[in-house]
DNA sequence: ATAAACAGTGGAGTACAGTCCACTGTCAAG
DNA sequence: CTTGACAGTGGACTGTACTCCACTGTTTAT
């Protein structure tokens, strides 16, 4: 199929195709060009890139695409290694969110700080929160 | 002070107060070097990168610290705007935790999918993680 | 015959926050 | 008097994932 006819079945953009083309995560051989230089994308190119799309949905980069590609290219994709994966993922993820909880915590210290003292003392003054790093410790 | 006292009160890289220089985060004015050209540091732009140096463990981009700086030097800093800052920061990371979370829901999804249908199943094929978007609704 | 729709290419730009490099100039100590 | 630490500058590069631009070539429809 041509490119259009990609678009179409992927929902991508004709430069994101280009784009993972360029990064080398789909190919298209010179032979299997048309006549007219139009390149002639295969069934396999496609489930290439409907792989790709799913392993965004699951937060994966291109480069950690490239590499699952890779693995069923050489049928490592197996259950257990995907599963492996996965769970990597899973804790990556984690430990992501952790951070915006803490991060989260920070903010409501800080903004209960910030009303505490604020609230009946002059208004007209920079907030405490950012001149001080007690918060932070509390 | 020259630079190295900042590097050493801020705990800064010199690149990074380079960059902050050319982002405009902090300025010298041309007057406040010395006669060998050095750049002389105020006490207020060492406050600048501490204050700098909090918002980004609240999790504020440059432009965001850019924007409090501002109200802080026409004294707009104050408790109720910080405050409302603060907020919507925290509703934009609420927000994230959330796709974060749906996201680990997602692959936690997968992976039960694929050990569900695999353990008994051939081993040596590519998962149906990366061949189906089932899980996707489930 | 010509215009629209499609195909190809190379290259630059975006946001974010630095980091690194190469080179020059200044100052203090041995 | 030279070496090392420190200061200054401009500019390129990193990673992530595109997106946009400009230009050319081909096919299809009117």
């Amino acid at each position: 199929m041509l490119i259009g006819e990609l678009l179409a079945k992927t929902g991508l953009s004709r430069d994101t195709i280009r784009f993972y083309e360029r990064q080398g995560l789909i190919a298209v051989g010179r032979k299997q060009r048309r006549d007219n230089n139009y390149k002639e994308y295969s069934d396999e190119v496609l489930e290439r890139l409907q792989t790709i799309k799913r392993l965004k949905n699951f937060g994966f980069t291109l480069n950690e695409s490239a590499e699952v590609l890779e693995m069923i290219e050489v049928k490592e994709a197996t259950c257990n290694n995907v599963s492996d994966i996965i769970d990597k993922k899973v804790q990556l993820l984690d430990a992501k969110i952790m951070d915006m909880l803490a991060m989260r915590n920070q903010l409501i210290n800080g903004v209960k700080k910030c009303v505490d003292c604020c609230n009946p003392a002059s208004p007209e003054e920079n907030c405490p929160i950012l001149v001080t790093d007690d918060f932070l410790e509390a």
